[in-house]
DNA sequence: CAGCCTATTGGGAGCGCTCCCAGACTGTCT
DNA sequence: AGACAGTCTGGGAGCGCTCCCAATAGGCTG
């Protein structure tokens, strides 16, 4: 009488463990995995388990636990972006895909003002998930900080600065940005432009070093009056490339931090009647659907974003389970791809 | 000495109730809103409420309330497609948009395989979400049963068929469609090829309908030699308009299922060296970033994808407040937007 | 001033689970 | 045979909250 199968509500574990003859934390181990339990015993609770479609609830788990099995995917971007940036995307898939292996959901958190800041913020205090992935932060951007006062395990994708703390993945951008300007150099360009990102991102910072970094190898001091900042967006790069046009119109090659930004260089250039590669060479960087398709199709410096999509979820997960783990940064290689705008 | 305050964990309700010098039943109250305290105990409560920093426990809550104010935005792609759509972003904007306004969280679900699926329905079978947001569903996919029978709040975008019983928002693919054919007719073109997405979603018929209705207008048969499916991809895009011009080498006009296919057929057409608009005339349809990176640039019907977030969400967030609600189905407009392929 | 109603309040019960400990039951060793 | 170590097992306690009801305090009426 006491437990009797309840109408309308799904069946909870005293339910299993009485249909199975046992008790309930007999039943709690068989779920849970644990050790410790007869043969004979586990398969009355399974098959119990199968019988009334037992599902733990993890509302109740979480209560004694503590634990959510979610983690967080935060995005503090901009409105533009999301749109237009497969990176987004790809480091979706990554995380998606590697979660899949385990019982943890995944929540996805678009923090785009100060509103979307607090929200994030109460969320996370109330400790709804278990650790928190954080993609395309600034420089000054005050989450990071915020979590780890919050004592939450956290990952980033990409740093914010070169000495950052917090464990990260980030892509080789140093390195990427220096092989796409050795290209240049090695087909015999000489005025080698770059259009980069916001420079309060790593990102932006690193692609430029690397473009600095390459002329140094070759002895050439980078000339700056070459370099010009954009935002990641078509129309910003587009802006940037007839800035440089005027500043500096014996450029023969420009490397634009971003597919966009090539992009929008790229329809600036044909506007001015530079063809390109024979005038002026391009090389993007993301190697994202963008460069497939503009005319001529972009050479352009690929990351891995599906792999560090993955990666910063590997990472996580050890912190979720050990918080103790000393902090890893991780590096992963960027692949040159051209096709024919160099 | 009973409810100390307990190093390291957080404040609970009884906490700030002892604090606030009032009972649990009215911090309760307040926290939550509900009506019938007194000006004074609301005073008490929100300023211990502040001082001690105390956030709900939404394990607690959700195990008494059986609402867990989180929703499961589900998208059942293929590997490639989440990668290439902007479509997808975009909803995700909307969704998240619409959801900032509530403490509702977002799920995210990618479901690729089997494996996914069966994850996917324990999931949803455990109660740990109050709806869900399917996105891009075809015909024969098990999961809007499933959703049924287990009686959660579902909202589609895109419907399965036209006679979709479950709420759903899809885009005017149909009227989209047929106005980008009314304006290539308008135009003098008189052999309109299609090339379709995969005719078992309803996005595939409705924009091959679309075709046809358009030559019906006319009076004029719609000629099945004119039509190609492909599967929503550039390379089957490409395929595809490669079939045509073999079997219709007088086509003037090619009405594609979707930007990345046209932006395919526009390849495959140059590589023919037919000339664009001149000898072929091409339309696509998102009126994605990729549209605008064509050569020449794409006309394209647009959806308003961000929008269709927006309202699938707040559809389900009427369904979860009354699940008796009826069914609601609503068609958001699309906007031809001409660029140089016309 | 008694009597009755309403607005407010406190706190018990209980949501479904895990944690943990005491007990039952084996088998082995002396 | 008795003691002991191990293996399994059941179930009490408690996680932090909401729900609800009985109790209290005012306020009004006659």
């Amino acid at each position: 009488m006491s437990s009797r199968n309840r109408p309308g509500r799904p069946p909870t574990l005293e339910a299993v463990a009485q249909r199975a003859g046992v008790g309930r934390g007999t039943v709690s181990r068989v779920v849970n995995g644990a050790p410790g339990v007869s043969a004979k015993a586990r398969a009355a609770v399974e098959a119990a388990v199968a019988e009334l479609n037992y599902v733990p609830n993890p509302a109740a788990r979480s209560l004694v636990t503590s634990r959510t099995d979610s983690i967080a995917l935060v995005i503090p971007e901009s409105e533009s972006r999301l749109a237009s940036e497969p990176y987004f995307s790809a480091v979706i898939r990554g995380v998606s895909t590697e979660l899949a292996e385990t019982d943890m959901q995944l929540l996805l958190i678009l923090v785009r003002d100060e509103r979307e800041l607090r929200r994030l913020t109460r969320f996370v205090g109330a400790h709804r998930v278990d650790g928190v992935l954080l993609v395309s932060v600034r420089q000054d951007d005050p989450l990071p900080a915020l979590l780890e006062e919050l004592r939450i395990p956290t990952v980033l994708a990409g740093r914010r600065t070169p000495v950052e703390p917090l464990s990260h993945v980030h892509a080789d951008n140093l390195g990427g940005a220096a092989g796409a300007v050795r290209h240049l150099l090695a087909r015999g360009r000489t005025a080698i432009a770059t259009i980069t990102g916001p420079l309060d991102m790593d990102v932006g910072h690193s692609r430029l070093q690397g473009w600095r970094d390459a002329h140094v190898e070759r002895l050439v001091r980078p000339d700056e009056s070459l370099v010009a900042t954009a935002d990641f967006t078509e129309e910003g790069g587009r802006a940037a490339m007839r800035d440089l046009l005027g500043r500096r119109p014996d450029l023969d090659a420009v490397f634009a931090a971003s597919d966009v930004m090539a992009a929008g260089a790229l329809t600036e250039l044909r506007e001015h009647g530079r063809r390109v590669p024979e005038d002026v060479a391009v090389i993007g960087f993301d190697d994202s659907i963008v460069a497939r398709h503009t005319v001529p199709p972009l050479t352009s410096v690929g990351q891995p974003s599906e792999d560090i999509g993955r990666t910063i979820t590997r990472l996580l997960l050890d912190e979720i389970k050990d918080p103790a783990l000393p902090r890893r940064h991780l590096t992963l290689p960027t692949t040159l791809t051209c096709r024919e705008t160099t």
